[in-house]
DNA sequence: TATAATAATGACCGGGTGGTCAATTTAGCT
DNA sequence: AGCTAAATTGACCACCCGGTCATTATTATA
């Protein structure tokens, strides 16, 4: 089976690295309704019918680069959970937010398309999309409360799925407000270490 | 001063309501900018220089819907806010949390343009708009935290604006999900009593 | 270097957009 | 009824969209 990509695939890297760019400004920038692919080809500086070659469709091009949004959200994720094992519940939270921040200080455009995936009710297949990702974070999430609760951190009767819906209420919430405040160069309202030290002890009070 | 929408109140009433409901509907199916006029006129069975003749702009007719929507929501806000004044903390969030899910059974189009402005970056003058829905919310809540301190209900010590922030996150989030949920058919996935029941033991341990 | 295969191009298409305005209908007044 | 002013209309405009495809440029093979 050949992927509607595989031809995107064989391109030169610089290329591919134009392309993805271009998109990636675009997708961030705008959403995916008024996201332009003439926009797209003329910031990578390609001829249309090319663009149109490489990805049959404008949705088959967005998905190329949610993938990889989404991609390098689970690569931080992942990350931070298996740094942060061993730690309590409430060190481990700090971490995560931290990382969150990380990510969104290191890939802005990145974190836009994520937001306005979740956000907003526009883009492609939107639904079965924000599900899959309903079932990452519920895992994820879930499973460091359970770790906490099997430590006795957390309250071990606690109603898990609950628990994480408020975390990830929360904890979504803050970062989106977080980037938004960046991109609008006014972060520093947010006194960041301030609002991890309230949210984690917020959280250790309310589930314990 | 002339208000831009004074040609349009000067209607005849039946003519208004078609009109809103025609714009209540596309605004609600569509975003901002994939919303048509064409389409609004189509629905409301008007010519488009008419419309156009009402409101001068689409972004002058999304503003009239808009307030609608927000003044229908500050209303039920209102409502309960007065109506549970003598409540202790845990009933009143009760009851502000069954008052959303009202709204959003009674006005399930206002709720989805107001979920729209909140949650999506494509509306015009949304940075403004949202500051002063933030500001509103603020006061609300801060308003229902601070009198629970004054009853010695929550630790009088709260960082009061990082609770407004707990609560309006979540509460956001439940009602969010609850209108998918429900606009997708599958609303008794959540059990709402005991969510509720949940928000609020969670939330009076939490700012204990 | 001649030929075949592949890649890249951009003019072009049908369709939709927000907005305009001359022409027509309607309403108000004497 | 006759006249005027206001309200209503929809054809029309320039612009942009996603997508196509005949033509051209590049590369690989011999």
């Amino acid at each position: 089976m050949i992927s509607s990509t595989n031809k995107f695939e064989q391109l030169p890297t610089e290329k591919q690295a134009r392309i993805v760019d271009a998109s990636v400004a675009e997708f961030s920038e705008r959403n995916y309704e008024t996201a332009s692919m003439n926009k797209v080809v003329e910031r990578a500086g390609i001829a249309k019918g090319s663009l149109f070659n490489y990805f049959k469709t404008k949705s088959s091009l967005y998905h190329h680069i949610y993938h990889l949004a989404i991609g390098e959200v689970k690569a931080y994720l992942r990350k931070v959970r298996d740094e942060t094992v061993d730690l309590p519940f409430e060190k481990r939270l700090t971490k995560i937010v931290d990382s969150g921040v990380q990510f969104i200080t290191d890939h802005p455009r990145l974190a836009r398309i994520y937001f306005r995936l979740i956000y907003s009710a526009d883009s492609p297949n939107r639904q079965k999309i924000v599900s899959e990702l309903q079932v990452l974070s519920n895992d994820y999430l879930g499973e460091i409360i359970q770790d906490a609760m099997d430590r006795n951190e957390l309250d071990p009767n606690l109603d898990k799925g609950q628990a994480v819906f408020f975390l990830d209420s929360v904890l979504n919430r803050f970062l989106k407000d977080y980037h938004e405040a960046k991109s609008h160069g006014d972060a520093d309202q947010f006194n960041r270490d301030e609002w991890v030290k309230g949210i984690t002890i917020f959280f250790t009070k309310g589930l314990k």
